[in-house]
DNA sequence: TGAAGTCCTAACGCCTTCTTAACACCCTTC
DNA sequence: GAAGGGTGTTAAGAAGGCGTTAGGACTTCA
């Protein structure tokens, strides 16, 4: 899985139908690969490894759902099978040898995309990956809401934790006292510097190297603090 | 996940309808769940965990949007919609808020029981890993609903044995009292923090080598609670 | 109808966390 | 060199969260 825009492979021969799904994915903001044939389907499959594959069944050089077949001896990419075959054989036959789903001809765009959505939906348990922020020792994990420092696990309280994610979040830029006291205290009256003092010595405390002398943790005076990165 | 037959729970309010489909599939081999309003769905959903919900979103209780977006807060079990709504802004209302599949009334048996097996099989993945989860002295299998400390078989109440799960789902990070209370009771009104507490404490006698300092069953004060893995 | 098991609830004491105050320190400015 | 604003440090009280225990209500099963 990529960072960036998941792709789709149409596998399709009728061109006009290649240029209006061409038009509706791209608008869409999805990566695009077309093949008129089953086998230029499977080759660009192999090569692009896509996230979705959108499988017309009527194609010319092979059978639909020996081309299902084929892909799932290797693949597990999510297949939405487009066809103007309506009959209940045709779309049992597919969704057993491993499409995730059937949708017939004529359809609209919107479904399509909304379909899409669902099969990336699915594909995601694979992406999940933990968010890491590293900083010299620190290595702090958002998704478990753990902070390590050399190896060893350090204890937060709420505040603490998230007086320090705030600054990560921000890592690099100076955030101002007004700034941390809002996303920190929630804007609640009474919300004072202070506090920001006092729990930016207890953070150098539990953090630092040398607490009195922080290497991360900056003041920036009469502004706010800043998390140093390294260049 | 049982390792016997999957199940399933249909919300339906027409009799005929229910009728009907308990026929399908029950005669297909699953076992059968159903509840002709969406609050006894949910009920039956937080007290059941079917395989596949089949979901009218015709109902007279609630709105089926409403319905989907409740499960989806704690719940990820597969969501097949069948409707008499075929418009196109229906199924992607459905598909977007978490829905699996959608499908307009009338439909095919064959094609409603090839749709099961779908979602079904995408389920599968968390259920291919290993039903075996291991930590320290303790042995859970999950397809066996049975817990193991030390070789030794440890009884757990169902309310106990669903927290202990819920935080191996989540094993590593924290789970907010929230998300406990959702995942656990079931968003019922009523659930308390207390609850929490009071049950976490019967597992840490039941499960910890000494309760009073948890080794595993780790309190995030003001957060949560999570069950700590070894690196 | 009793017994066992389970779940909910209340009460109490302990512990963590938050808040607040007091004081020391640094730097700038006059 | 003194004054003053901004900052760092520490400690102690207050508030709230948490662990623990026990008892009562409810269901299930013999």
């Amino acid at each position: 899985m990529t960072s960036s825009a998941p792709q789709v492979l149409l596998v399709e021969d009728e061109p006009q139908m290649r240029r209006f799904l061409r038009v509706a994915l791209e608008s869409s903001g999805y990566r695009y690969l077309e093949a008129p044939t089953g086998e230029e389907g499977l080759t660009l499959a192999v090569q692009f490894r896509p996230d979705v594959i959108l499988l017309d069944l009527g194609l010319p050089d092979m059978d639909g759902l020996d081309l299902m077949t084929r892909l799932r001896e290797w693949s597990q990419i999510p297949v939405i099978v487009i066809s103007a075959r309506g009959q209940e054989t045709d779309k049992v036959g597919a969704l057993d040898v491993g499409a995730d789903d059937y949708l017939t001809k004529p359809f609209g765009t919107s479904e399509l995309l909304a379909r899409i959505r669902v099969a990336l939906r699915h594909a995601e348990p694979g992406a999940v990956e933990n968010p890491l922020f590293v900083l010299g020792r620190w290595r702090v994990d958002l998704a478990k809401r753990q902070v390590l420092v050399a190896g060893q696990e350090v204890h937060l309280t709420p505040l603490e934790y998230r007086l320090f994610t705030t600054l990560i979040h921000h890592a690099g830029r100076v955030v101002t006292h007004r700034q941390l006291l809002k996303e920190v205290w929630g804007g609640v009256a009474g919300a004072q510097p202070l506090y920001l003092r006092v729990y930016m010595a207890q953070l150098r405390h539990k953090l630092e190297e040398d607490p009195s002398r922080p290497r991360y943790l900056q003041t920036e005076p009469g502004v706010g603090y800043r998390l140093r990165t390294e260049d």
